[in-house]
DNA sequence: GCCCTCTATGTAAACGATTACATATTTAAG
DNA sequence: CTTAAATATGTAATCGTTTACATAGAGGGC
């Protein structure tokens, strides 16, 4: 591999210059500057990282820590991380990790050295204990829970977006409101479940522990939770999925039960992916700018690196839009007969 | 930051000693390698990973060089990559580039030094020559085209694949069927043309280019294709979807235009993702195990990494599987009145 | 007691960059 | 013409590891 010294001793001039020259710092003049990039160039040289960030301390390359996250969320969220990295010359460290306490910390001391500074994404309500502490590296937190001061994060507008959607399931005359949640100990699946509650409680609707479901944000789990309201002596006249997955998972299974959306059962889900307007019907969703999401992160942590994490925390928070397609209407005109009978029937 | 030195002088001992317990190198005895564990775990003490791949020239990370892909795809090529690499105690730096060589040039660069090797995925043939070159570095071409025995190559049996299901719906009966491409320029998208070629000349149907539309891999351009494909006089029986994303593309399409999928028209696919059997209705298609390949890929260069890239290059190919949902069918019973009559009413 | 072989440990030289400081050269000012 | 300031370049210390080599003590066989 060639060194600094190769290139050196090609354009007879000492290391020192070779490196003012790459690193535009002092005073060179203008004819050795074009020969020394005229040398490297030819001999390929590329700065050894490794020798750089140890005299450097920086390592030009921010972590990014992620629980086992799938779909579009998962690449979108990338895409905007990396984007915003590369345009500041900086490059990304990417791993999967354990969502609780344990998994978080031994990922981290793994990156420790290799990194100027983390994003983590740790939903896990668990890990709240050990995310909110003071860090010697800038970190930002993403979609976790965060109520300390000690620390940088980034939300979405969960609780909010969650309000909306079903604040507009109300005005549409629905009083049968079931939700499908994520796991009760994911940060975003507590907001938006929280978010849901706020809405009923605003329009006066008692809530019904029977309408609120698991999915765990995944298809197939919307797909099961959706086929259990189903069997229920009193059918929701609408459905809340946490996120579009699980939604896309209940109107396979509405599908298959022969319950028509939107006439007989409104469905609306949360984060807007691509896909959503592709399905039959186009599901109506709450955006997240998912993309924007981790392009903020980014900022945010470079930010912190630049100011080598001795400024003011901040908390913020992206805001969600609604998005009505054609899956949420009003509710169905007459109560079904079937549920009556139903009803005489197992009371028999 | 602790280093190594502070190890040793809280332990009592030289800065060698420390190294040999750290990496299990040289003889110690067992009190002060027990002593030196317990106070390098108390001070918190992690090794400089810059200073170590400065003298051991390695960096224990591998580069991922990924074009612009969405989706569910390439979060499983991911996840798959990250476990064999963290099982074998590899980092991933991954990084978007642009498919085109210049872009990959530019991003190859960039990580030269960072990394012990790179899985690039550049699937546009324009990239060949620039690919297929024999490299310093250890290199895996995921899904790219590779002709030469330069490099190590992991691809999908795209033509295999797409040939089984296009003759799996000539089985059927269809013998109009559409095909939606990728873009020309892409590696698995001319593959899995030239599958459908194949089948359709095995089954002794003359190719007609008015049935081979580009839908660029993406929903909009499947959703597009088919509105392009329902306007025509013939309209083909069948669509086979050069993968997934367009396929849904498709299917919304059609129940737009309220042709019953598969009664009136199949479609099929091609990936197989997650979501694929929550379509409505759930969608044939050619299964693709994304996250293996991922896996595979970063197997083969960890392959070449301890074989200090002196190694025969290998050619692997995932083999693929045929999925038939209820999106395929057979040829509608009658040819529908309405093709005639709309013949005679353009002739007129 | 002598010599050889082990085992345990320490010393110091790399690795490839950056940068403070020193030095040489040029330019400008008086 | 002298001298100060500015410019261009070189020298060498430094960052935190690993590791070849040196050293020292402990056993064992004779």
């Amino acid at each position: 591999m060639v060194t600094i010294k190769d290139v050196a001793r090609e354009a007879k001039v000492s290391v020192a210059t070779v490196s003012r020259v790459l690193n535009d710092s002092g005073p060179v003049s203008e004819d050795t500057r074009r020969l020394i990039h005229e040398v490297a160039g030819r001999m390929r040289y590329v700065p050894h990282s490794g020798a750089r960030s140890l005299i450097t301390s920086r390592t030009d390359t921010i972590g990014v820590l992620l629980p086992d996250l799938y779909g579009e969320f998962f690449s979108e969220v990338i895409r905007g991380m990396d984007e915003t990295a590369q345009r500041n010359g900086y490059h990304l460290l990417i791993s999967r990790s354990y969502a609780d306490k344990d998994g978080i910390e031994t990922a981290m001391r793994a990156m420790r050295g290799r990194v100027d500074g983390v994003v983590t994404m740790s939903p896990d309500l668990d890990a709240e204990s050990f995310l909110n502490v003071p860090s010697t590296i800038p970190i930002v937190l993403l979609c976790s829970v965060s109520r300390g001061n000690e620390v940088d994060s980034l939300t979405i507008q969960n609780c909010r977006g969650a309000r909306e959607m079903v604040s507009d399931l109300v005005g549409r005359g629905h009083t049968r409101i079931a939700i499908i949640k994520g796991s009760p100990r994911n940060y975003d699946a507590a907001e938006r479940l929280r978010g849901y509650r706020i809405a009923l409680r605003e329009a006066g609707i008692v809530p019904d522990a029977d309408l609120e479901r698991e999915g765990g944000f995944t298809e197939m789990g919307g797909y099961a939770a959706t086929h259990e309201l189903l069997a229920l002596l009193e059918r929701p006249t609408a459905i809340f999925a946490a996120n579009d997955s699980m939604a896309i998972g209940a109107l396979s299974a509405l599908r298959e039960s022969g319950v028509r959306v939107p006439d007989e059962m409104s469905v609306a889900g949360f984060d807007d992916i691509p896909l959503a307007r592709f399905m039959d019907p186009p599901l109506s969703s709450v955006h997240v700018p998912i993309r924007e999401l981790g392009a903020r992160a980014v900022e945010m942590l470079l930010y912190g690196i630049t100011h080598k994490n001795d400024h003011p925390r901040r908390r913020e928070r992206v805001s969600t839009e609604l998005v009505i397609r054609s899956s949420t209407g009003g509710v169905p005109a007459e109560r079904p007969p079937p549920r009556t009978l139903n009803r005489e029937l197992i009371q028999t």
